[in-house]
DNA sequence: TTAAAATCTTGCTGGATCGGCATCTTTTCT
DNA sequence: AGAAAAGATGCCGATCCAGCAAGATTTTAA
């Protein structure tokens, strides 16, 4: 199951992939476009170019299908950090990866987010499927960012609290960025709340 | 909504929270004896004396109804919260308002749980449906709490980050903690577990 | 106290969801 | 190339789910 990442990664897994991220965002954008109720597993599916069974192999519902853009890019900000250099503070490189991993760039194609588009994303995301499986999202990714934490730190994941716990604030800064923007008017960028709520964290939750 | 808590509650209201905590243990008792997939929602209504469809009206799924009595536990603190000596250093009133409805008599019948038992909620637990409730009923709650911290400190939740983060912090500690403990032999009470979490966080996550 | 209004419970039901299985196609392995 | 492994798809029965309306109970107002 954990090869090396290394591997050149066969057509097969790399069609996987394709449908897989194509199905995601299939799912975002007519949920955007139409409402969230007004989309079926169906046209989600002719969207894909693939069999509404073939969608169900991939996800278990709609909302899991919207999440895996956000699973992605936690996962791989697990994986970043087993790459960052050995002596870097803890902190630091973890507020690397996932400040990476929020850059615009690293999203989809770089196009400028249109006012209708975002009105329609915060609104997809106030459903509580959507809210539910972001959360188990979240959960899953920590769960593999702790083990890198672990590895990075010398801890162990199922003695000391540590790995999981620093994992779980990672999660929750995360979280409560995105959360904070999805109820303001979304003027203050992701990265720059990001990074305050990491720093307040790190800094013991003064009080301001 | 929320009106004052002092209100006499009528019958109404009484009857709907009787039914409510009645099916949310009908479900946990079902599940952790018989186990998850041999309970249906039909078994549960039976065991509450209510049809299927009120077990619907009631609770959208299983999960949810296993949940809800988590779900009360954290408002019911954030609610404590509010009962706060106001002078009390915040980090302080957290602490003991979230420890004291973790205490085993603040559960059900202060019943001494036995080994059986206590196996059966950690397989429940494992139930991935379950672990997302879990989830989504700590994201309510912490909104309620939220609330009760930015009145607390004079901050506007809808302006500052603070209220969010704390509260967020407080679910994130609550949830590591019930993980951590679920994951291990359950030797380490929870309430240890959440006072040493806790004192962590809020020292800004020193390197063990 | 009584009548009206509001709310809750419940059975029914059509539409969507779900996951197992068999079959056919594509990729990988030797 | 040929066999083996893994995916995609269609089919289908079981289940879930929310809306609706009828009947029962509680609350409110007169």
């Amino acid at each position: 199951m954990v090869d090396g990442e290394e591997a050149p990664l066969g057509l097969r897994e790399r069609k996987k992939r394709e449908t897989r991220t194509a199905l995601s965002w299939a799912t975002i954008r007519l949920s955007v476009e139409r409402g969230w109720d007004a989309v079926t597993v169906e046209d989600i599916a002719a969207e894909a170019n693939v069999s509404v069974r073939t969608f169900r192999n991939y996800f278990s519902s709609k909302a899991e299908a919207v999440v895996a853009r956000h699973l992605d890019r936690m996962l791989g900000a697990a994986d970043d950090l087993r790459a960052r250099p050995a002596d870097e503070p803890l902190r630091e490189a973890i507020a690397q990866v996932v400040a990476a991993r929020f850059a615009p760039e690293s999203a989809g194609g770089g196009r400028p987010p249109r006012r209708e588009w975002v009105d329609g994303v915060r609104l997809m995301l106030t459903e509580p499927d959507v809210q539910g499986e972001f959360l188990k999202a979240n959960m899953i990714a920590q769960r593999e960012l702790a083990k890198a934490i672990a590895e990075r730190t010398g801890t162990d994941v199922t003695r000391d609290v540590y790995p999981t716990l620093v994992a779980a604030v990672t999660g929750t800064a995360a979280t409560v960025a995105i959360d904070h923007w999805m109820r303001t008017d979304g003027s203050a960028p992701v990265r720059r709340l990001l990074s305050e709520v990491f720093d307040r964290l790190w800094a013991g939750l003064p009080v301001p």
